[in-house]
DNA sequence: CTTCCACCGGAACCGTGGGAAA
DNA sequence: TTTCCCACGGTTCCGGTGGAAG
């Protein structure tokens, strides 16, 4: 037995408390107060790298406000949720009117007049992870304008509000703008040490091996932890008794997660891309059509080929290179 | 320099499917 | 049940773009 309990080394598990994250922690705080206090609500922008703790101390000091005050926290990860529809949906969802809004049927309007109603007797946060997959960034002025609203845009890219127009991004000119840098290798230890506590049997990780990790994930917590917590597996599942003082390999992130909500169309593109190293455009769309109907798939139009390949580029799955007619596309 | 070509991507449009109201 | 309303994904339409060809 090596794992006590597989949650706290997973990236979905929320800690009760975050380290080398304080000045991050006050800042969202600020952000938030005016929102308790009943003032002007105020939002934040919130960017780094991945695996930086943006997600994570963003949902632990809005949730923990939620949970002392009559606040409520909206975590929405905007990929599963990209449109105005769909995101004014599972706000509603959470604040626990799902009854009353049905899937279909009704206008965006009506959604926020529900919205609005809830929010007269408390303020809200709301959370929009990746928010640069948003496909219709009208959204942000629809929550601007409910007023006991605050927003916390999160993206790992700093130029994710590029897309927004004047109207919003005058509305937005005041909020906080909190960066979030990569761990350094000491405090990355820290972090490890804290989650193999409580997911894993005393003794059982070499510290030099927290070292060994700490180092090679780029300050990247998430790439850490999955190290870890592959270790600890693959450890515990030949029958060890510690963890061996040796990096597992693994890699980046699992493939599984990036391709999760690709139609069977933009898998068979990776895959050509992959077979085929550096492709263009044409030869592409010609490959997946050939492709597709030996798969026995519908023929697709030219026009929703792009659409598809922007998507998978927007998700740094694939690599542009080059624009107009002389655009390759390399797997990422 | 002008015209052509192949592709890009915005926008309007359409079919579908789910839920609500009649 | 039928009718209506709506979001969503995909298609159709079309103007834009920039190197190649004339």
């Amino acid at each position: 037995m090596i794992i006590r309990d597989p949650t706290p080394l997973r990236e979905s598990f929320l800690p009760n408390r975050i380290i080398h994250r304080d000045s991050h922690i006050s800042a969202l705080r600020e952000t938030i107060r005016p929102l308790v206090e009943g003032t002007q609500a105020r939002h934040a922008f919130i960017h780094g790298p991945t695996g930086t703790g943006k997600t994570c101390t963003s949902r632990y000091v809005s949730e923990g406000i939620a949970e002392e005050t009559s606040l409520q926290s909206v975590y929405i990860n905007c990929w599963e949720h990209s449109s105005r529809y769909a995101v004014l949906f599972r706000i509603l969802e959470s604040l626990g009117s799902a009854l009353t809004a049905h899937r279909k049927g009704s206008a965006p309007d009506e959604l926020i007049l529900m919205m609005r109603k809830r929010l007269e007797s408390s303020g809200l946060v709301v959370m929009l992870d990746e928010v640069d997959a948003l496909t219709d960034f009208s959204i942000l002025y629809d929550l601007i304008l409910l007023e006991r609203v605050s927003i916390l845009m999160i993206s790992n890219r700093d130029t994710a509000l590029s897309g927004v127009d004047d109207r919003i991004r005058s509305r937005l000119s005041s909020m906080e703008n909190i960066h979030f840098t990569r761990y350094s290798r000491d405090e990355l230890i820290d972090i490890l040490r804290d989650r193999a506590d409580l997911g894993i049997l005393p003794d059982k990780v070499p510290p030099t091996l927290m070292r060994r990790i700490a180092e090679s994930s780029g300050g990247d917590a998430r790439a850490a932890l999955s190290m870890l917590m592959v270790a600890a597996e693959k450890a515990e599942s030949s029958g060890l008794e510690t963890i061996p003082d040796k990096l597992p390999e693994v890699g980046k992130i699992p493939e599984k997660d990036l391709t999760e909500h690709l139609n069977e169309y933009q898998r068979l593109l990776l895959e050509i891309i992959k077979e085929r190293g550096e492709i263009d455009s044409a030869t592409l769309y010609k490959e997946l059509i050939s492709a597709s109907s030996r798969a026995g798939m519908e023929k697709i139009v030219d026009r929703t080929f792009r659409n598809y390949v922007s998507a998978l580029s927007d998700r740094n799955l694939v690599k542009i290179s080059g624009t107009g007619r002389w655009t390759r596309y390399s797997a990422q």
